[in-house]
DNA sequence: CATGAATGAGGGTTCATTCAT
DNA sequence: GATGAATGAACCCTCATTCAT
């Protein structure tokens, strides 16, 4: 009973894509507004799915997070394209390093799981953060090459930073100035005193 | 001292202390072998308690590991003494920040809750991190008077800075050199360009 | 019933069946020997599955209360069916009571979550006092047009009556009159003195 | 040891004294907020006491409300003169019911301690039960005298039937004429048809 | 494959009762 | 005797992950 033989209708594969975009769009929209630790069981339920289909379409958390940010990806390499423009190559990285922050707030919490995926070998976001390393190399470089940063400076480096500005700031509710001055002391460091006030 | 003479009253407690004694031992354990977020319930049965008699002394994680930190700042506390006998305020300072790195290091993931409590107003490790961003004001203030330190810089921002190298480092376990790295960033930031590379 | 034309897809359930009526089970022999307070946890225990899972069965002890009886109403609507051919409306009446009675005794302490329920809008042994009110209403209405019963009373009100009988039962395990008894003042009144007596 | 000697403060007594004063003090306020299941633990801290000074005073819920309403029969043995004065004794009859129901709802869930204490041999609420079915017994006898109270009615039946509206009542919030009608019932009994209606 | 349900562990909490002092 | 704390059981609930179908 419930259509019988003959024609298959072949709805496997209409309703798996039509389930994985569901679960995608649940999953932002959860992500979005409790974080990334939201619960995957709501997001199933959310998404008219069963668990288990959740989880074979993205076995971890992680699978789900990537792409999710996979998605995103689409702005932030259009406004790459805009910093490359830029004529200064330390206002270019700068503003690469702000693009970057502004991603990472995408979901709350985001930036612990990108940063265990950077050191972990098989996971999902690990590709993303390596493409942001290599974009932030080039950017670092550029402003290397023009005296404009530091040459023992690495794109590694610049990408922790970024994601540890970005950590602080999942936090700072209440406090709007401390990933800011965070930002300013990686820029700068706390112990450059400027000539105004060494004399 | 537990007092010795005559009469005695007022007996303070007995197994009571043994079991807060006992549960901050096994709760050391197993932070220290499953990081912060290890089992409660394991915790309380090392012990040999109840889980409702964890719950009596400790009524939340973070304020077990207020205590447990609580324990800890002797160690940290010798050090400060020794650190301000450093003649130079900048090394003083630095060697400050060591010093908090390695604090938040005793546990795997301990910087997430302190970096929570640094803006929730009635935690129990609240008052752990108000210490700490104090004692940092006084390194920094030291250090600035000697021109060793930026004047725009606060303690409370050194204070985070510090919590974002530890989380860092937290995952890092493959990459010794990223923490180090990302503290030299802080200290002396990515723009400056020594003079020697300048030429 | 459960299929067996050719191909059958769509297997109910199974285990879940098997859950389902297992923790029913069980909680039938717990509650029958230990009152309606009888420990779920022990319920699950004994039925081989873990509390969640009975949990998400029966989210709260009414719901799993309403299965049980559920089950049990097949035998009351049978003695109901039974009792709709006695001729005399009032003893019909009298016998329908007597059948909410046993019903009610079922289990020990049954008698309070019914009342609790007859209260709460939202509580899932609400429909079954709603139908043994209708049932009642029914019984008492023929004898009402019968000049079997006085006109002023509702089946809600015999129906907590019944109740309320039931729940002096529970306790007067000693005193196996007083229920009797309260059933006879219910319906004759204490001031009710036989014209023999009055002679 | 503690006050030496020659005078004896006796504080132990003072103190006593004071303790199960503010105990049942504190219970009464609690039980009437939260009725007769309110946390012991509560009551306790409330009192300033432990719980085990609790547990010494009164052993038992049971025990504990027993005095509280000891304290509170002063009222009901003042409304019982009076209702003795009542000429009608059917009249006394019905209303020494009235004062016995108000007096269950002393507090929530004041009817299910009663009722078990009722069977239960040596229960602290015993006394009071027992005495309540003797003045019932009373009333009753004297109804039974004038014809105004059928006289196969027992005092321990009434005092039931006291026990068991109020039981009704105890959950009927939403439904005020509930308790009234089933005291009703329990005077004249569903069976009896006017002689109007019976026209 | 997709799915609903099961699972097991943990979390936080409350409480009546009993112990150690 | 009075006490603060311990105890152990239970409850309700949530979740990530894995089965059975």
């Amino acid at each position: 009973m419930k259509s019988t033989d003959g024609v298959q209708y072949r709805r496997p594969r209409a309703d798996s894509e039509r389930n994985r975009s569901e679960i995608l769009s649940q999953a932002e929209k959860h992500f979005t507004d409790h974080g990334v630790n939201a619960s995957l069981e709501t997001v199933a339920r959310s998404a008219g799915v069963g668990s288990a289909t959740l989880y074979r379409h993205f076995p971890t958390r992680d699978a789900l997070l990537a792409e999710l940010l996979q998605r995103r990806n689409v702005r932030i390499d259009e406004e790459r394209a805009r910093i490359k423009t830029v004529a200064d190559s330390g206002v270019a990285l700068e503003q690469w390093l702000d693009a970057l922050e502004s991603y990472f707030t995408a979901f709350d919490g985001l930036p612990e799981p990108l940063r265990n995926a950077f050191v972990e070998e098989h996971n999902p976001l690990a590709l993303t953060c390596e493409g942001f390393v290599d974009y932030t190399e080039e950017f670092l470089s550029a402003a290397q090459r023009d005296g404009k940063a530091s040459p023992t400076a690495r794109g590694r480096d610049l990408f922790l930073a970024a994601l540890a500005v970005s950590w602080v700031r999942d936090a700072a509710l209440s406090d709007h100035s401390s990933p800011r001055r965070l930002r300013g002391l990686i820029a700068n460091g706390y112990t450059r005193v400027s000539a105004a006030e060494r004399s």
